[in-house]
RNA sequence: GGGCGGUUAGCUCAGCUGGUUAGAGCGCCUGCCUUACAAGCAGGAGGUCGCAGGUUCGAGCCCUGCACUGCCCACCA
């Protein structure tokens, strides 16, 4: 084993030996070892600061930011929309731990109750049992070994993609703690008034066999049928009345037939009796203004057990409840002969006896949408049931609470914007506030109850003896009401969105026990930011406004004051991301077979690669295209950093042989460059000020595309392209230069390279971190790039240098273009004529970089251009190659042409605009004086085109 | 039924509150292994900004209508 592979063990901090860099960046080679120590080291994680520290904190300017990672299934994999979520989190997360801010990542799992159980019971059918036959308590062990086994895939894919999360503060929706709190919400709930149970028309999936929420129900549109059924009328020999109805087979469970009070085709019927066919029973019929007359019949048959309409009208007409079906979606003995028939075997039976007993009316086909399990895609069953449910929109019992609104009032005012325009709660982008006050405003009470075995049981125990419910803190061991000890607890469990949606505060110690807020939450709640899906805005973030808001109101702030709305909600910001699909806009799905796997392609192309494609197309609002050409693009960029580390790294040994080094303290700077150094080091100076400055701008209004493309543009296209190229000129460490010109070359490249690795660190964690360890040569400043601070950058007035650079960026471009359209040798070094009229020009100055950079030879001044020779003309200057070859005079009059047309098109415009006293009077005079100077330039290059023409013929 | 978004180069997308000549990457064409990088360098071609009206001194951007397309919501028997 060589004596570097052994350092490689030892401390990853002390790799690479500059001079062993290999040619081609090798993501493989680096990324594992730094995910790894990033992890070891601790360097993210964050201990709750003091009461003194977090002033000291404030006082400094620096703020805190805090996140919460939406918990992933612990059944999960990493997919490519986790990665997006994570890398822009990421990103903003490093961006703010680099700015000073006190910054805390919090990650951890949810026990995601449906998915995990029914993932579970996969795995037991197929060893040929059941949970039943396991029985709840050993299931629910079951359950546990296979968290333990797998539940931590996802959480190590974040470690390999370097999500620079607080693993000391890594949490589980089970985990005792949190259980307890969870309890304590219910129970407190409970008291307030808040949870009741009752029967009620729930989503029901047949499947899962569990109540469902509204949310978890997915609506598809299907083309089915509208079947007409005709009722005979009691006493009224050979009269039917004729019902419409999409669910023949419910007619089972029929209570009445509903028309509307004002049809005046049923007047006569109201109050009269049906006979139900197939049953034999006898129904009335009603009134009721919900039914509308100008559909199907005007006549509605009414089903309270198994629509919720019907069992709507069911309350206000005392009608009995008759369930038809079981949990499993078979006709039960109430279905008579239909009984064990499958409801879509019932239907086909109930049509063709009807049709039998010429019953069956007309049939017309109809689009309908049902509702499917978004867990299984059953079709969802609506169905009577015993639920537990929220109480959003009522007032808690008085005294149980400091507030006097409902919970859905609190998290509406939490969003809602002020007289002033002030949001407690902002969301990016904004028109989603709009789309979550709607929601809000129409929410129906929360059916939180789960007939699973995997989740939070619901802490109520019934009474045998009196019926009554007992919810309580502590496992009672007799009944409140009755003292009855023969209680057993509910065998529901909650909702999974229960106890996600109280993370915010359970996460940092809630509930307090002495009433006062806990160090963490009075270090980190409000939390920052929620970065998240729209998929789940209402299942999760709608679910923490509810609860935060709720359950902090009874917190006084730290200083004993009561808490304002703004210190309740759960976080002040929230960035909805948009949805990753596949290169063809599809949305990834396991059935279309088009899914992205991202460790797949973070295998192939490097986590940095991704990270930038991801970021660079992360346009807020708008979703994203993964294209692997795009993250090809950023794997060359990502090579285009090494090789740019590389020529860095070995001029610095270059130097150092001849006895010229650069104090390493002078390195974690901007380029601070005197005015009389050479242009280059002064543009790039003020480059890497600018973009720092956007960069940040942009980060802050999480335009991470643009923030992102910034850093690209600015690394390759300035940086590499131009700074790199110029700056080999100053690279000259032989003896016959002045060592003091080089050492300054040298310390601005390295400024500047550091400068660029710390812009660049967010996006490119890994690649950063280890070139930012080989520039200090194994001695860093800080234990990680992500620890340092990051370029803030300024924006500096009246500074010249990027105009005169951008001229002589312009005569070297406009040079090189003559050269190719003359045939030149790319190799040859030819010499140029040059008339440049602007005063002060930067050339003459600056000979050799336009020597080097153009493969000029020599330049000649001249008043005057001699004729018949190809010339290039800019408002500034104008330029000959001098060749011997001609140039192809068709091409180039064909190209002057065209040009030509451009210029008098834009002139004719210009000159509109120039002679309209309407512009001129109300454009703004920046506009305006633009126009003219163009309209000038205009003028020369017209000119000088049309003279190049001339010559040419 | 209600609401929201998209339509810009062959492809994928930028284009902030309307203002000089609409940009990038990929792809394409041409020439280069120029001692950091061929995953590179240099030069280049390519766009009536979905359609039709309107507002404005000025519209890719604002308004109206239309077409296509995607998404969300909804107790449409």
């Amino acid at each position: 084993m060589s004596q570097r592979s052994q350092i490689v063990q030892e401390d990853p901090a002390e790799r690479p030996k500059r001079r062993e860099l290999p040619k081609a960046y090798d993501p493989a080679a680096i990324e594992d070892r730094w995910a790894a120590y990033w992890v070891s080291e601790r360097l993210f994680e964050v201990k709750t600061p003091s009461s003194g520290e977090l002033d000291k904190l404030r006082n400094g300017g620096h703020g805190r930011f805090t996140v919460l990672l939406p918990p992933p299934n612990v059944t999960g994999n990493l997919h490519m929309g986790h990665m997006f979520e994570h890398t822009e989190t990421d990103i903003l997360v490093r961006w703010h731990r680099m700015r000073g801010d006190l910054t805390v990542w919090v990650p951890g799992t949810d026990h995601a109750g449906i998915a995990t159980q029914m993932l579970v019971e996969r795995q037991l059918t197929a060893e040929g049992t059941s949970r039943q036959q396991l029985g709840r308590e050993a299931f629910v062990e079951r359950v546990w070994q296979w968290r333990a086994h797998y539940g931590g895939a996802i959480l190590a894919s974040m470690k390999r993609i370097g999500d620079t999360v607080d693993w000391s503060r890594e949490y589980f929706t089970m985990d005792q703690n949190l259980s307890h709190a969870v309890r304590e919400a219910f129970v407190r709930l409970y008291e307030q008034g808040l949870i009741y149970r009752g029967a009620y028309i729930v989503n029901w999936c047949p499947r899962c066999q569990t109540a469902i929420s509204d949310l978890e129900v997915a609506h598809e549109e299907q083309q089915g049928k509208l079947w007409e059924i005709k009722y005979p009328v009691i006493g009224s020999e050979g009269e039917f009345l004729t019902v419409a109805t999409t669910r023949p087979e419910t007619m089972l469970g029929d209570a009445a037939v509903a028309v509307n009070p004002a049809d005046e085709r049923y007047q006569r019927l109201i109050g009269k009796t049906l006979r139900l066919p197939l049953v034999d029973r006898e129904i009335r019929i009603i009134a009721d203004d919900w039914v509308k007359s100008d559909f199907g019949t005007g006549a509605v048959k009414v089903t309270p057990a198994h629509d919720p309409n019907d069992f709507a009208i069911g309350q206000r007409h005392n009608l009995p409840a008759i369930s038809v079906m079981d949990e499993t979606a078979h006709m039960n003995a109430e279905a008579g002969a239909y009984a064990g028939l499958d409801r879509y075997a019932a239907r086909k039976r109930v049509l063709a006896d009807l049709e039998e007993q010429g019953l069956l009316g007309a049939v017309r086909d109809h689009v309908n949408s049902i509702g499917k399990c978004d867990r299984c895609r059953t079709v969802v069953e609506p169905r009577l049931s015993t639920q537990w449910f929220v109480a959003v929109n009522q007032k808690p019992k008085p005294g149980t609470t400091t507030g006097n609104s409902t919970m859905a009032e609190l998290a509406t005012a939490a969003v809602k914007p002020s007289a002033a325009g002030r949001r407690a709660i902002r969301i990016t982008p904004e028109n989603n506030e709009k789309i979550y006050l709607d929601w809000m405003a129409n929410l129906y009470d929360w059916c939180i109850s789960r007939q699973l075995w995997w989740g939070h049981r619901i802490p109520a125990w019934h009474c045998a003896g009196c019926q009554q419910i007992t919810v309580a803190r502590q496992d009672p061991t007799a009944c409140a009401h009755c003292g009855s000890a023969d209680i057993a607890q509910e065998t529901d469990v909650l909702d999974t969105w229960f106890s996600s949606g109280l993370l915010p505060v359970t996460v940092f110690g809630w509930p307090p026990a002495d009433g006062k807020p806990t160090p963490d939450l009075t270090a980190f709640y409000p939390t920052s930011l929620l970065v998240t899906g729209f998929d789940i805005l209402f299942f999760w973030m709608a679910r923490m406004i509810l609860l935060g808001c709720w359950f902090t109101q009874d917190i006084p702030l730290p200083d004993g004051s009561p808490r304002a709305l703004e210190e309740t909600v759960p976080f002040r910001e929230v960035y909805i991301h948009a949805l990753v699909r596949d290169a063809d806009r599809q949305k990834m799905s396991k059935t279309k077979g088009n899914v992205i796997d991202p460790v797949e392609i973070v295998e192939r192309y490097g986590t940095d690669a991704v990270r930038f494609t991801l970021a660079s197309m992360a346009s807020p609002g708008t979703d994203i295209a993964f294209s692997e050409a795009r993250t090809e693009g950023y794997r060359a960029f990502a090579n285009k950093i090494w090789n740019a580390a590389r020529f860095i790294f070995m001029n610095v040994e270059k130097a150092r042989e001849a006895g010229i080094t650069v104090d390493p303290s002078m390195l974690g700077q901007m380029p601070s460059v005197p005015p009389y150094a050479p242009i280059e080091a002064r543009w790039i100076a003020a480059r890497a000020n600018a973009v720092a400055h956007e960069v940040n701008a942009a980060l802050g209004d999480y335009r991470f595309h643009e923030a992102a493309n910034l850093v690209y543009q600015f690394f390759w296209g300035d940086f590499c392209d131009w700074y790199l190229e110029i700056v080999k000129l100053r690279l000259d460490f032989s003896e016959t230069t002045d060592p003091a010109y080089a050492r300054a070359a040298l310390t601005t490249l390295l400024q500047t390279f550091e400068t660029a690795l710390r812009l660049l660190s967010p996006f490119m964690p890994f690649l950063t971190e280890e070139l930012w360890h080989a520039l200090y040569e194994g001695h860093p400043p800080a234990r990680s790039i992500a620890l340092t601070r990051y370029p803030q950058g300024a924006t500096a007035a009246g500074d010249t240098v990027e105009a005169e650079f951008a001229l002589l960026q312009d005569l070297i471009v406009t040079v090189r273009a003559l050269r190719k359209d003359l045939g030149v040798e790319e190799k040859l070094a030819v010499p140029i004529r040059l008339h440049a009229h602007a005063a002060g020009h930067p050339f003459a100055k600056n000979l050799e970089i336009v020597q080097r950079l153009a493969r000029v030879s020599a330049i000649e001044n001249v008043d005057k251009l001699p004729e018949g020779a190809a010339t290039r003309s800019t408002p500034q200057f104008d330029v000959q190659v001098v060749y011997e070859k001609k140039i192809d005079t068709s091409a180039e009059r064909e190209r002057l042409n065209k040009e030509l047309a451009r210029y008098e098109k834009e002139q004719a415009t210009a000159g509109q605009q120039l002679s309209d006293e309407a512009f001129l009077a109300k454009a703004p005079a920046a506009v305006v004086e633009g126009r003219q100077r163009r309209a000038a330039e205009l003028v020369v290059l017209i000119e000088k085109t049309r003279k190049a023409l001339e010559d040419l013929g």
